[in-house]
RNA sequence: GGUGAGGUGGCUGAGUGGUCGAAAGCAGCGCUUUGCUAAAGCGCCGUACCCUAAAAGGGUACCGAGGGUUCGAAUCCCUCCCUCACCGCCA
């Protein structure tokens, strides 16, 4: 959520900072200062009435003391009563329209992200290792079709089209993808490690931006009588570990804050088929280790980089090919000011597949969810929220297994693997 | 799921219709006393929003959330959420 402070002050900057998304957000900025500016009129005219209402009363409650007559002062603050129920009605609509506009309207990108509306703007800003030479790659569904890593056919059975069942050494290597992860951040890169519940509250789910925009792509559950309390299922960890501390007062000397993660993940994301979203690639559940921190403001840039860096470092463990690149104003996320991808190399499609996803979201997460840091002066001021994949699951272990693919059929998988996995080779 | 007890400021905890944004204590900050420590005394010490661009100042709201009763609600009524205890059920 963008601070109306700033939309108030310098609504041009705004403007020309939402423009660069190419979104047409940036029409919304003019509706949403009306509507600041009726909720503050409306917001004066109530509290003025308030007062007398409160100067009365206590006049009426005088009076009665001493025994006095005060009906007709009783009937003064009745009829200020009623003007009171039909003004705070009117501000209690414009500020929830003002409110849902704000909800509805994105980050401001960094002012050194690449300008661009498509992802051929994005700019590469490194590249590790070397494509591996594999003659005739053989793509991760032939390959883990065939070790019956995976079965689709089935998984389709129980879940639908779009979803992943593990199998044997299938089932096995995803475990110890996770396993090795978790200890991998917990254990060398200081983070704390969380495991959170799957189904999350609405509140939670506006805080970190999937909501309201995105309903329609999130799976949510039946809402309770009252229509309140619905639950979702969380399309990430990123909802319940950022949320875990919202509503709350951090000290400064608390922070950076540092999150991992395991959690499935479910998403509808009603894509298309196609070879976007074949064998296990895009899927309605799937599993993440995710990395959260919680900065001050001063450090979130350079945190950025450091979690970048630790995700990366999956990458580089498992010597798999990659590159990361800084997305472009319009391909930036919602929530997002600067975001980085991580790109793994896939033989068999002969292409970059997203493995993760670094951003940092500055404070506009943390205001929506109230998160806050008390600093050196005794401030309250909103923290910074950043996440990273570290790493999605399926997409690496697609690169994975397309990477280890030997002649003979079977896969070799990296050394570092071999305590969590059990075993150098598949098949 | 059932029954009961609760939810008040950073914490403890008083407050059952009016001058209560809220006693008191603890913690914290400042000052005085002091060789240092300790102790004591005095003062300050919630958040958001509005007037307003900021400061000073003023105002409004907030006692789990939402609604209601009333001239007036932390206080009475209703619904919901959460916590605790016991019972039931259950991996």
């Amino acid at each position: 959520m963008l601070d109306i402070r700033l939309v108030r002050e310098q609504p041009d900057f705004v403007k020309s900072r939402l423009a660069l998304r190419g979104g047409g957000d940036e029409a919304k900025v003019d509706e949403l200062l009306r509507m600041d500016a009726e909720r503050r009129k409306a917001e004066t005219a109530l509290q003025a009435l308030n007062a007398e209402r409160k100067k009365l009363s206590k006049e009426v409650g005088g009076k009665r003391s001493r025994g006095e007559d005060s009906t007709a002062l009783e009937e003064r603050v009745r009829e200020i009563g009623d003007e009171i129920a039909s003004l705070s009605e009117q501000t209690t609509i414009a500020d929830e329209k003002e409110r849902d506009l704000l909800l509805q309207i994105p980050n401001l990108p960094h002012a050194a992200a690449p300008i661009g509306d498509n992802p051929s703007a994005n700019r590469v800003m490194r590249e590790w290792g070397k494509k591996p030479e594999i003659a005739d790659a053989l793509d991760h569904v032939v390959i883990g079709t065939r070790l019956k890593l995976f079965d689709l056919e089935r998984a389709a059975k129980l879940g639908g089209s779009g979803f992943i069942c593990f199998t044997g050494t299938g089932a096995r290597l995803e475990r110890a993808l996770i396993q090795f992860m978790l200890d991998l951040h917990t254990r060398e890169h200081g983070y704390f490690e969380i495991s959170p519940p799957f189904l999350v509250r609405r509140d939670c789910m506006i805080g970190t931006t999937q909501l309201p925009k995105f309903e329609a792509d999130m799976y949510g559950l039946e809402p309770d009588a009252s229509g309140r309390n619905q639950l979702f299922l969380a399309p990430t960890a990123e909802v319940p570990v950022t949320n875990f501390h919202r509503e709350e007062i951090l000290r400064a000397d608390e922070l950076p804050k540092k999150f991992v993660a395991y959690t499935p993940c479910f998403r509808r994301e009603a894509g298309s088929a196609g070879r976007e979203t074949r064998g296990i690639i895009r899927v309605h559940q799937f599993d993440k280790v995710e990395l959260v921190k919680i900065t001050a403001p001063e450090n979130s840039y350079a945190e950025l980089e450091s979690l970048t860096a630790d995700a990366e470092r999956i990458l580089q463990l498992l010597g798999l090919h990659y590159r990361a690149i800084e997305l472009c104003t319009g391909d930036l996320g919602f929530g997002s000011a600067k975001t980085y991808d991580l790109e793994v190399w896939s033989p068999g499609q002969k292409a970059y597949l997203e493995a993760s996803s670094c951003s940092n979201f500055e404070d506009f997460q943390a205001r929506r969810m109230n998160l806050r840091f008390k600093d050196a002066n005794g401030k309250n001021r909103f923290c910074h929220t950043l996440n990273a994949s570290g790493l999605a699951l399926p997409r690496l272990f697609a690169a994975l297994i397309e990477c280890g693919q030997q002649p003979g059929g079977s896969v070799r998988l990296p050394e570092i693997l071999l305590p969590y996995f059990g075993a150098p080779e598949i098949g």
